[in-house]
DNA sequence: TTGTAGGCGTTATCAC
DNA sequence: GTGATAACGCCTACAA
């Protein structure tokens, strides 16, 4: 690869007046201007961006820190941060933390380390937790989760608002003895809870404390939670769950139950992906707008790069229910008849 | 962030001997080494890796060039891959190309302009082609798909003898006019589309030529194509396709034309995702080992990087057929009896 | 308008 | 065993 140095000897000029060239172009002749683009083209340089990214302390690389890429959750808003970056000059490093605080601090760590522009980050709790007493030299945008007394960019879903929606769904469809499932280290997973009793208070339904489930953000987790719940000696007749992971394994659980939806139970979850349209009936949900949240994310981050000072912004999106027939009496009937 | 310089003077010894004490720590006394550590721990010292990399003129990113994150294939890989990256120290840039050569140029310039250690690549076959051409300065391994003359590590799947073996399973239940959907882009879409047709050769079928289709990897494009044979006068009694994606806009066209599987039309494909086993009836399939085909593609690449003229190593792998009721008329009518 | 020179933070070579 | 010092490739005051 050739330096600059060689461009600045092949044109007969020095290093300075190359960079110049390539950057501003201000103040230099025509002639030189030529001499030194040939001279770059025929040697083929190209900016060594590591060495930019030391002299200027600052890179294009946007970390991307998640849980696990394989949520369809995570898939989605991954690519759109990708999109973005990539139409604006930057590059995303892709890091999966398994909601492991271990890792994610590591990752955090890694971050410091390599002058990354921003990043873009979906904590567990405890690490959130422990976010406002660390210092960070780089923005951070926070995405489906905050942080406790920490300011920050985040693109949010109003998770109290969406359950309270889904369970108060359920109930209007005559589903009273509702199981969930909820992610037990994301805060996500705890507001979810909430507008679930919250749902279940207005409608003076009594909240069982046997009913409520917490797991990782896993299918065997949710198949394992749910097969419990169908187990209890007062069946569930309705199963909601927090995410399409647990959605997945919950159905697992029912189909290898033979119970039949919503005659036997129903079901209802969070996050649109392929199947819950395909299989049937089709699976109610509330559905977020994933690639919007990675993109306003991006934005966000790409934005405070730019001003840094810029006060911080909240993004507060709201769920689409989909009321399918999962969860629909009346609509069933109507496909038996 | 403190440096090395700061380390130095805290500890009243030069930045050499830091450097020593954190790397080799050889050739240090003991006393020295533990004024130095005692400088580290207090000032919360750690190396910066943008400068490293320049001085070193090597890196520990790995770059990683898919067409789509979202294609689940892939989407396992790159959880491979960085399960493996992290294990071993290393860190992924994630890029996206939706099959267009032109990002796959832009990409490849990327890595040469950041020291990455590697590439982990899935060329277009116009990509592919010029591979053999261009020069690289750090190994690239290729997964999926292979490049012409060009002397690689590859993981890669028998494309030929899965899609041979999918289409001979549909001709062994009985279907004999089988439209099929390749992506157009890739070799892997043009080798299935070799073992597809020697399956109907072999067993006598015809191969028509208004039964084939290709493109792009896309659910609204599998749809599209699907749509179009299932209109065609003499509709298929079959189809097949050669991804996930294609596979699930198939069946959208399907349950669009309110057609029953496999009475009405059959359906096979490649790749397991969540659905095949969700819908009714389930959908055949080829389905690839794809964390392994991940995991195998970083763990080639880092040795690779390490002994950097061992000799290419390509790893074959085989696809295995699950038989589902989407495409097997016996398990139909075993299920309606 | 152009060149010189210093420094970003490391590591490696060479003296001592 | 330890310390100067010189790069790695780039950018940018400052000088000319």
């Amino acid at each position: 690869m050739a330096s600059i140095k060689e461009v600045a000897e092949a044109a007969g000029v020095s290093t300075a007046t190359v960079s110049r060239v390539l950057s501003n172009g201000q103040h230099v002749r025509p002639e030189v201007r030529r001499r030194v683009m040939e001279a770059v083209e025929k040697l083929g340089y190209r900016p060594n961006l590591v060495a930019r990214s030391l002299r200027s302390q600052q890179s294009n690389t946007i970390g991307l820190i998640v849980s696990d890429i394989r949520n369809p959750f995570f898939t989605s808003i991954s690519r759109a941060v990708e999109d973005i970056a990539y139409a604006q000059g930057f590059t995303v490093l892709l890091c999966n933390t398994d909601e492991d605080v271990n890792k994610e601090a590591i990752y955090l760590q890694l971050m410091r380390d390599t002058n990354v522009a921003g990043i873009i980050f979906s904590p567990t709790r405890q690490t959130a937790a422990s976010l406002a007493q660390q210092r960070f030299d780089f923005p951070i945008v926070m995405v489906d989760r905050t942080a406790p007394d920490f300011e920050a960019d985040a693109v949010l879903l109003d998770n109290v608002e969406a359950a309270y929606r889904l369970t108060t769904h359920l109930i209007n469809n005559g589903f009273g003895r509702i199981g969930a499932i909820f992610g037990e280290t994301s805060l996500t997973g705890l507001e979810r809870q909430q507008g679930y009793e919250q749902a279940l208070r207005q409608h003076n339904v009594p909240v069982v404390p046997e009913y409520i489930r917490h797991t990782q953000p896993r299918v065997e987790s949710g198949k394992a939670a749910a097969s419990a719940l169908l187990r209890l000696p007062q069946q569930p007749d309705a199963l909601l769950t927090s995410n399409s992971l647990t959605l997945e394994g919950a159905l697992q659980a029912i189909r290898a139950a033979h119970l039949s939806m919503p005659a036997d139970i129903a079901l209802a979850g969070f996050d649109e992906t392929p199947w819950t349209v395909l299989v049937q009936p089709a699976i109610t949900i509330i559905s977020q707008p994933t690639y919007e949240i990675g993109k306003i994310a991006a934005e966000l981050l790409i934005q405070r790069i730019a001003e840094p000072s810029r006060p911080p912004r909240q993004v507060m999106l709201r769920g689409q229910l989909r009321a399918r027939g999962s969860s629909t009496r009346s609509l069933v009937k109507r496909e038996i008849s």
